[in-house]
DNA sequence: TAGATTGTTAATCGATTAACAATC
DNA sequence: TAGATTGTTAATCGATTAACAATC
């Protein structure tokens, strides 16, 4: 919506851009230059320029960047200031270590249930409740789901994901080893660990 | 080492060739055109061709590719008929559903131990012998250790990565939060789930 | 003021796409 | 043979880098 089109790369070096801007905040550094930004991030200063001058100027002739200022943008940008209901679906150990990772409430996603085809196995984990895999239709059509993390095996991940796309949720995270793509019905990101351990495969032995 | 550079974008698709391939072997399908896997993949076939053609001619004219012969061609190439050892470094949830995760074997890469620094929580995980973090030096010293996963927090991620490097591990898969980078003395893959999370959430909003 | 650094325009580089001769 | 499809060369497109006027 809105605006003109921002590439892939464009949007992967945002949350760079934020992550460094935090460190920053914690030395209580106040002020840094493109020149800064990138030489932290393996970057060119141009490049770090360009990147932020998609979404608008930040920065100050002769000063640089407040650092708080561009931190409250690019977190703006982000969209990281609205909250996000999240569902896992699959409570296996990646769902598990999912439930029980903190680090999403600072981009402000909460997970709200669990979905397993075997719901004795845990009846709760780390405080989030699991329902069984038949109550997720009914789960998802009578609550807000803003973002629904796919932890189950690949060969029901494409089911599952899809099901709740038609169910209206327009967000994916996907765990599971295939490729997910919603074209404009949902967004999606994929984590392929077995993709990634391929590529290091590959880089470690050229 | 040896030919020119694989640019990261390739390095990136061939895994999904791979995968592609797998799917076609189980289907008992056994000829494929740069075309089919084109759009089974969305790129174009141009670029599939292009890829492949940076490793050898795989395929034939007029007929296409050997689906058991390229298939064999990449896992060679992404250098998947190698043993790998591992060792997991943080028995964490992550750590704990890594050493969990089976699918590794598909891949040659075996864990062989984990470290953690509250040894006594758990002893074993899923038949992986669980050392203090005392003991890692020593343990790196004298096995052969090709991958080093990392999985402990943020603030010890870079200082334990330095170390297993410094003792000669080559590879490096990293699932803390933070982008390391060892230049030509390690390779190293990042799995950034909170850069992932960030970049939905831009996504979902736009 | 002089020095520093932005935002933006232009130049370069690399990756993707198109075209096609070779040939199975 | 005629049709299909490769591998590769050339053309296009987009992303990165360089340059610089504007200005704090």
């Amino acid at each position: 919506m809105g605006g003109k089109q921002i590439s892939e790369n464009v949007i992967s070096r945002l949350p760079k851009y934020y992550r460094y801007l935090q460190e920053l905040e914690v030395k209580k550094i106040n002020r840094v230059s493109s020149k800064q930004i990138s030489e932290a991030l393996n970057l060119t200063a141009s490049q770090v320029r360009q990147d932020l001058s998609n979404f608008g100027g930040f920065g100050q002739q002769g000063y640089g960047y407040d650092v708080d200022y561009l931190k409250a943008c690019i977190r703006e940008i982000l969209g990281l200031n609205t909250f996000h209901n999240a569902i896992i679906i699959g409570g296996g150990r990646i769902g598990q270590a999912l439930a029980n990772y903190k680090g999403f409430a600072s981009e402000n996603v909460y997970v709200r249930a669990v979905f397993d085809i075997n719901v004795s196995k845990v009846a709760k984990i780390d405080g989030v409740d699991v329902y069984d895999m038949a109550e997720l239709d009914a789960y998802v059509s009578n609550h807000k789901v803003d973002v629904a993390i796919i932890s189950v095996q690949k060969e029901e991940a494409k089911k599952v994901a899809e099901k709740v796309v038609a169910l209206g949720v327009k967000a994916i995270w996907n765990f599971a080893p295939i490729d997910l793509n919603f074209g404009s019905r949902a967004v999606c990101e994929n984590i392929n660990m077995s993709e990634s351990l391929m590529r290091l495969i590959y880089k470690a032995k050229s």
